[in-house]
DNA sequence: AAAACGAATGTAAGCGATTACAAAACTAGA
DNA sequence: TCTAGTTTTGTAATCGCTTACATTCGTTTT
């Protein structure tokens, strides 16, 4: 295996640029995190040996030493449905440029790994952390608690619920797409959710839509609310099972876009006029919903914001100390080409 | 701001274990790292006092004390574009098995930011890198190799590059691509690439399909090859442009899937039947690409595996102190909606 | 029963920082 | 000039863990 010594790392330490400087470790810790303490001279001084060593600090090290955590943590079912990545994606540019990281990992929505996960970011060292929605088995927020680590749920925001949360009223949102819906002329609905188990956004997406619609005296028959995975193939076939259920159905209304994107492809295979002869509608607006022909009508809901105000009540929690304070943000309808007004 | 204690921690160390089991905190020590050299009754002793207290090792200090990294880094230029997003994932729960955290930041496809991500990674205690592609200025690599820290480039195969490399030979897959579109009889073709510069990956493809039309002697003029950046709306841009220069075109070819999918949704809006009176190939074969109508017709790289064997790839290097032996990865094409036979 | 040995455990010195507290260096006032 | 009061810097303990080395213990050998 020819060499094998423990390559000389060679790193750069505080002390070697105290040598280097003739002054203290303190001193050079100071330059970092209390300049205003240190003589102009001095603080030249320590600059150029930073400069002529190539100097930088470890920030574990330096996490160990100060109690100060320099990473956050974020759990999310999976980096592949676009309104996590968004999300996350803005919480980590937010956190980065105040020097703290984020670390992210996704359950691959095997909702029994969330704790795992949570168990190996704080041994991380996590200073916070994100996770999405509401539903989960209760040691897992017991065990952040008596860990005393600051969190907040995201993507989801209930008034039942007692969690610091970042997110939207799921429920809302869906009943104020079924009034949308219903103003278009549409009471023949089907309805193609989420799997709600350990998922507190499909299934508050579904009591929407079916609430808007019972309080309009069209209550939606339990055949016609199926719920499949993330995925657009078993959204298809969802639809041809609510379309063999009930062939009059008008409107199908989607948990997710690419729930949606999977009814439509579907619809469109069966030679049926989206939205001539079938409405469907979205929920999340993720970039995919304006790429399909037609576009997508939808919820659209602020991913990046959420995430960038989710890392700053995380930070001011962690950082300053605050308790996190739950923020609930807004949804709007963005209509686009599949609903259809009928009379 | 009433309370301001700091909050008093209460983690639970070696030491608070060692003193529960009455032994040394080596020997609690010795239970993680190396538990053949304890007694099977010291063994329970410390499994039962670890138990008792909810003990779990802080990684970083462990990090810090054997010299040993506990966390990877992989820079990407976002997380939005599922290509990326999948295969960091899949490093992700690769590594995670092995107990070792992938640290995932995105430049937002701002090159100049990623310098600054490495020093920032590196900071933060990384043991190895993983990047993207290989056009990138000399001094990443070299600020890399100076500290010694073990790294790969990915999702980019180059015979010419000397970096450790996973991934695919994108110059190849293009060329392949090319030969097919040959071979169902076109010869008019339009070209809507991703933006080359700082890309080599985009590069790659064009030049390889360019490659491909000129040693079949039907070069591609200058003016049918378009780089845009990676969104639908600027393909879709593209392709009217690509249409005004020359509307005979019988077939686009886009350096990617998104650009496919803008370009085919302007098609569409456009009243061209797709692929009867235009094909339109893509590159990557995300699950965009069938949920398209038609599907895509497009490469399939393996992203999920190139993600593994990169983590492979680093974990090998860092921990077992090999080297990190380039991989390149093999592509297909999937032929589907969008190419159709001419004569 | 003593010597010799290997196995199991303990002691204590780090890892690279931060930060009380102490000491030194200046400044200013008397 | 001496003293008291500020600034600035240094000393050394500490964060939670690993690990080289020393020590203790139980066995086996002689």
């Amino acid at each position: 295996m020819g060499v094998d010594e423990p390559k000389k790392s060679a790193r750069v330490t505080l002390l070697d640029v105290a040598t280097a400087a003739r002054v203290s470790t303190a001193t050079v810790s100071r330059y970092f995190n209390n300049r205003e303490a240190l003589r102009p001279e001095t603080i030249i001084q320590v600059e150029q040996a930073i400069n002529a060593l190539g100097y930088y600090p470890d920030l574990n090290a330096r996490a160990l030493a100060s109690r100060r955590p320099s990473t956050l943590g974020a759990i999310i079912p999976t980096t592949e449905n676009a309104i996590f990545a968004e999300g996350v994606e803005s919480m980590q540019s937010w956190l980065m440029a105040r020097d703290i990281m984020l670390m992210t990992v996704s359950t691959r929505y095997q909702s029994e790994v969330e704790f795992e996960q949570v168990r190996r970011l704080v041994a991380h060292g996590v200073g916070g952390l994100m996770l999405i929605g509401n539903a989960r088995p209760e040691e897992t927020i017991e065990f952040i608690r008596t860990h005393n680590i600051p969190f907040c749920t995201a993507w989801s925001f209930q008034s039942e619920s007692d969690n610091p949360q970042i997110g939207f009223n799921n429920f809302a949102a869906a009943y104020k797409m079924g009034e949308r819906i219903m103003q278009a002329g549409h009471t023949a609905i089907g309805v193609i959710g989420g799997i709600t188990q350990h998922n507190d956004r499909a299934t508050d997406r579904i009591r929407g839509i079916s609430q808007c619609f019972s309080d309009h005296g069209f209550p939606i028959p339990e055949d016609l609310i199926i719920e499949t995975p993330y995925q657009p193939e078993e959204s298809a076939t969802a639809l041809d099972e609510l379309l063999t259920r009930n062939p009059d159905l008008t409107v199908i209304f989607c948990g997710n876009d690419v729930l949606a994107a999977g009814a439509l492809h579907r619809a469109q295979d069966r030679g049926i006029d989206v939205p001539r002869q079938l409405s469907i509608t979205g929920f999340d607006d993720i970039a995919l919903a304006k790429i399909l022909q037609p576009q997508l009508t939808t919820v659209h809901l602020p991913h990046r914001f959420m995430g960038e105000m989710a890392a700053q009540a995380l930070y001011d929690a962690v950082i300053n100390n605050e308790p996190v304070k739950s923020l609930e943000m807004p949804f709007s309808i963005r209509d686009r080409g599949t609903l259809a007004v009928i009379n």
